[in-house]
DNA sequence: CGTCCGTTTGACCATTTGGTCAAATCAAGA
DNA sequence: TCTTGATTTGACCAAATGGTCAAACGGACG
C-alpha cells in the first residue's frame, strides 16, 4: 500500500501544502463548491503549478478521501475484544469524540461526501466499512450473550456512537450558537459517558 | 408573516415545482454544486422562465431554507411541559426520527447549510433556535428538580436527540450500506426508545 | 374580435472554471 | 561551468454558469 514513487523534498512539501489547502476548502464548500484557484492561492502556488502535482481537482479530492479513510476507522479497530466490554465501547466513543475535536475538517469532509451520496467511496462503505462493522457486531453480540452488557442492536449502537460524536464536529456552528460558548468537549464527553453507561449496564 | 402577494394558479404551480426541484438539487449537491439549468430542467421550465419566478439562484435557496426553518422546530415546540417527562422526550425523539424518514431532503438541506458554516441562517441559530432550546432546557431542569427524570445536561440531551435522529436521514447512504437493507425506521425507533429510556429513568 | 397583462422564450453576455502547453527558470551533479 | 531534469509560469482555451432582455405568446375579459 506504500507509494513506490520517489519524492523530492520540494514535492513532499508542495503536495502537503496542496492537501492541507484542499482539506480546508473541500470540507467547507464541498467538491463542486471548491475552485482550483482557491486551493492554489491557499497553498501558495499558481494554478498550473498545482496541476503539476495533482493531475486534476478530482485527484486532490480523492487523495484526501483516501488518506482520511485510512485512519478514520482506527478507533473502531482499536476496540479490544478481550477488554472490559462497557469500557471498550465507552473508550471507542471517547476516541471518536476526540477526533471530532482534533480533526473537525476531516469529519466534515467525510460528512459532505456521504451527504452527497458517497459518489467516491460507495465501494468502501459496502466493502471495508461494512465488513469491519459486521465483525464488531459479532463481538458485541458475544458480550451480550455473556451477560457483560445489556442487549442492544450492535449496528444501531455503532450508528449512535458515530452520530453522537460526529455531530460536534459537523454541526459545530450550531452547537456553539446554541451553547453560547466554544468549548463543548468536556461536557459532551461526560454526557456521552453517562448516556452509554446507562444503556449498556447489564 | 403571510405573503401579501396575490398568486395566480399558474404561479403557485410553477413556484411549487421550482421549490421541489430546488430542494432535490440543493439537498444533494449543496448551493454551489447546484446549477440553474439543473433546477430548470427538473421543474420543466426554461432558465429565463425560472428566473421570472425567482430573481436569482440565491432567492430559491433562501425561500427553501425559510420554508424549512418554519417547520423544522415544530416537534420541539410540541413538547408539552405538563406531560409525562420521559414520554415527552421520547415522543420528541420519535417525531424527529419520523421527520428523517419523511423529509430526508429537508434534513440534508439543513445539514449542508450548517456544514458550510450556516452562512444564510447564522442569525436564526443564535436567535430563534437558541431561545427555543434554552426555554426547553428550563423545562427539563424543572423535570430533573422534581425527580421526574435523571439528572442530565439539557443542551447535550437535545444535541443527542438531534444527532441520533438526523443521522438516519443525512447519512442514509452509509446506514443502508452498513445495514445491507433499506428500511431502518423500526429498528432505529426501538433503539432510540431504549437508549433514552435507560438514560432518563430517575 | 381585440386588448391587455401575465407568461414564455431565443439570443445573448460577462465571468468563472477546470485544464493545457510551450517556454522559462531553477537546482544539483558531473 | 555546463548540463539535465525538475519546477514554475504566463498565455490561452472551451465549456459551464448565473443572469439579462426584448420580443413573442396566450388566455381571459370587455
Amino acid at each position: 500500500m506504500s507509494d513506490a514513487k520517489p519524492q523530492t523534498r520540494i514535492q513532499a512539501k508542495n503536495r502537503a501544502a496542496i492537501l492541507a489547502a484542499g482539506l480546508d476548502a473541500f470540507s467547507q464548500f464541498g467538491f463542486r463548491g471548491t475552485t482550483l484557484d482557491q486551493i492554489a492561492e491557499a497553498a501558495g502556488l499558481s494554478k498550473p503549478n498545482l496541476l503539476y502535482y495533482f493531475r486534476s481537482k478530482d485527484a486532490i479530492y480523492t487523495a484526501l478521501l483516501e488518506r482520511l479513510l485510512d485512519t478514520w476507522l482506527d478507533p473502531m479497530r482499536a476496540m479490544d475484544d478481550a477488554g472490559d466490554p462497557v469500557e471498550e465501547i465507552i473508550t471507542y466513543a471517547r476516541r471518536k469524540l476526540e477526533m471530532s475535536r482534533d480533526f473537525p475538517r476531516e469529519s466534515r469532509l467525510f460528512a459532505t461526501e456521504i451527504l452527497q451520496g458517497a459518489p467516491h467511496i460507495a465501494d468502501h462503505l459496502s466493502g471495508d466499512l461494512r465488513a469491519l462493522v459486521d465483525a464488531k457486531a459479532v463481538v458485541i453480540r458475544g458480550w451480550i450473550a455473556a451477560g457483560k452488557i445489556a442487549p442492544v442492536d450492535p449496528h444501531h449502537l455503532i450508528f449512535s456512537i458515530w452520530s453522537l460524536t460526529q455531530h460536534y464536529a459537523d454541526f459545530d456552528v450550531q452547537v456553539r450558537a446554541v451553547l453560547g460558548k466554544d468549548d463543548w468537549f468536556e461536557d459532551a464527553d461526560a454526557h456521552l459517558d453517562t448516556l452509554l453507561r446507562a444503556r449498556l449496564r447489564p
